[in-house]
DNA sequence: GAGCAGTACCTTGCATTAACAGGTACTAGG
DNA sequence: CCTAGTACCTGTTAATGCAAGGTACTGCTC
């Protein structure tokens, strides 16, 4: 592997890592602001330093709104096409929780990993 | 979706926020052991509660190694064939330390969004 | 009122990646 | 020998984020 090919995998770590937390960012999310649409969402997520895009999120909202983590209400929009406002369900709301129990004992572990090595250094 | 399926995501989850972060976790292992080989990695992930199988590492251990994260010496086993004893070079030392960046970077962004929900609950 | 810009929704195809299952090879003990 | 145990490796599959493209609604300009 070429060393320019190493150099885009480094750069590409901060996409990996934040494979498979998305949906926990975006419950997070709507769960704070209670009535927030896709492009609400997306900005939030990029104030966060979390940038995402488009094509992933909506793929995302459909997911959860099937797996019935949240629902939606159209509102009518006084520049453009209506909006998806959504907001979380019961279950959302459950699912939430035990979300942030996974993450918090996810972080933990690798916490855990990093002490010991900083131990050695 | 029936809620069968919604609980099997569930449980995914732990393993969805595992990816993209598994190579970091195995640098962070190496580091700290100095001389280790794969069941070494394995058990030290399983005892942080990190659930990984062979199939899975042992792909992650040629990439990061010609990527030249690694080198390995081979020692002879008394019990069994050889192993591929690891060990970080010094492009893997700094690239750990970059990692411990954005992993720092990454989980201070999420804990933003979370204390931002708390603060609402 | 035709056309354009802006906004918002959604879908398709692609690359990457972890997991699964299976395969090879070496050692020791019966 | 031949089985059991250990260790390394590799196709295949499923999931996921991303890039790119597509539809539709509003309001503005000409």
């Amino acid at each position: 592997m070429s060393p320019a090919d190493d150099e885009s995998r480094l750069e590409n770590v901060q996409s990996q890592m934040r494979k498979g937390v998305l949906e926990y960012c975006i419950l997070l999310v709507i769960a704070r602001g209670e009535q927030v649409y896709a492009s609400d969402i997306l900005g939030a997520l990029k104030s966060s330093n979390l940038i995402v895009v488009e094509g992933t999120i909506y793929p995302l909202l459909s997911r959860l709104n099937r797996s019935e983590y949240l629902k939606y209400n159209w509102v009518e929009s006084s520049a453009g096409p209506p909006r998806k406002y959504y907001s979380l369900t019961a279950r959302g709301h459950e699912a939430l929780k035990q979300l942030t129990e996974q993450w918090v004992a996810f972080t933990t572990s690798i916490n855990e990993l990093r002490e010991a090595h900083e131990k050695d250094a």
